[in-house]
DNA sequence: TGTACATCAGTGAACGCGCGTTCACTGATGTAC
DNA sequence: TGTACATCAGTGAACGCGCGTTCACTGATGTAC
């Protein structure tokens, strides 16, 4: 049965958005055409109209992913502070797709790993802008160890499977990173 | 075609060995159970003869593959520029399991997610000891944070296509790591 | 505006394929005498 | 120490099963007059 253009529009962004939280939940390989399409609202025999295969799913789900990213308001410890939490580390569908999808990315074709890039740089530019510091290099250099820090700290709390140590990794890395930012004012000159 | 005792514990060993060695390079869903065993010199029908299932065979390896944690006699700042290099980035195979596996851990079974968080309080463990500070509890900050940049920074290398961003990575958090600490001891009281 | 036809988005059965797992069989190892 | 038999580690064909993908078909939409 054919659907109107508009349909057909609102059918990809449907697509689009059950892969991107399908995806962050489940990982690339648990999810199958057939669960996309079925979350979307269709059957799976329509999906190869919309896409080429899987890994071009996945490619364009995980371009379409990076794509919200409005420039930060809020200090990088206000930011670090409200990625490190207990709600952030079990909402995996609406989370941070880095932390959810930045490891099986590694061993995706090159298209996904292109957009992942592509994402993580401008992730970095973001949050250099509101990195504490004097010069750029310095400010760049805190944003991308702050950032490590913040997706690694997530995907260990995510992987314990003992709550108490799961919410002391969140805690602690949110303290260290914010001692680390004011340690650095104390000092002075930045670096 | 039987085969002497101490052949089937050199056996388990290989096929521990071969499981450590596929699954950190490829993920543990895309090695199968055949390519394990091919790899440690045996045909597939024998597996279960030694694990319950492949779930079985991954419980395994991880907990194998976090025993040989000795103590560490370097100081962290030594520590993490040996694991923030390329060399450790474009080896997966005997790189750090938690790295290579973390976040596809968080999709398995509990017995892997269990062997897992032991492995990863250890880690804090070993680290909290040669970490820079004067009380215990400011230096298991200092371990649970590195640890999760180390990770992080990692992870975020390996994803990376660009050969120039990677490799910032890696040094720009080898540096922030270093000035951190520096200006920790700076500050003088340790927070 | 209405009508007749071409287009094509969506459906669901069917396809290879590779996976984890099972099992009857083989023959070297271990054991009892 | 030798012999006869039981044991059992390893083999490879075979099994379900679920996956990505294909395709003939359907019927609503878009278009030409």
């Amino acid at each position: 049965m054919r659907v109107s253009r508009q349909q057909v529009q609102e059918n990809k962004r449907a697509i689009l958005q059950s892969a991107g939280r399908l995806f962050r939940e489940r990982g690339f390989d648990a999810v199958t055409v057939t669960d996309v399409m079925k979350s979307a609202g269709l059957t799976h025999g329509g999906f190869y109209g919309y896409f080429k295969s899987k890994e071009d799913l996945i490619a364009q789900t995980l371009a379409e992913l990076q794509e919200d990213a409005e420039p930060y308001s809020a200090d990088l410890t206000t930011l670090s502070a409200q990625y490190l939490t207990p709600a952030h580390r079990d909402n995996f569908a609406c989370g941070c797709p880095v932390a959810a999808l930045a490891s099986e990315t590694i061993r995706q074709p090159e298209g996904a790993r292109i957009e992942m890039t592509a994402g993580l740089k401008r992730q970095i530019e973001r949050l250099s802008k509101v990195a504490p510091g004097t010069d750029e290099a310095g400010k760049r250099r805190v944003a991308i160890g702050s950032w490590a820090a913040m997706v690694g700290a997530l995907i260990l709390a995510r992987m314990a499977t003992d709550t108490v140590l799961s919410e002391e990794i969140l805690s602690e890395t949110r303290a260290w990173l914010a001692t680390q930012e004011s340690g650095r004012t104390e000092v002075g000159s930045g670096r």
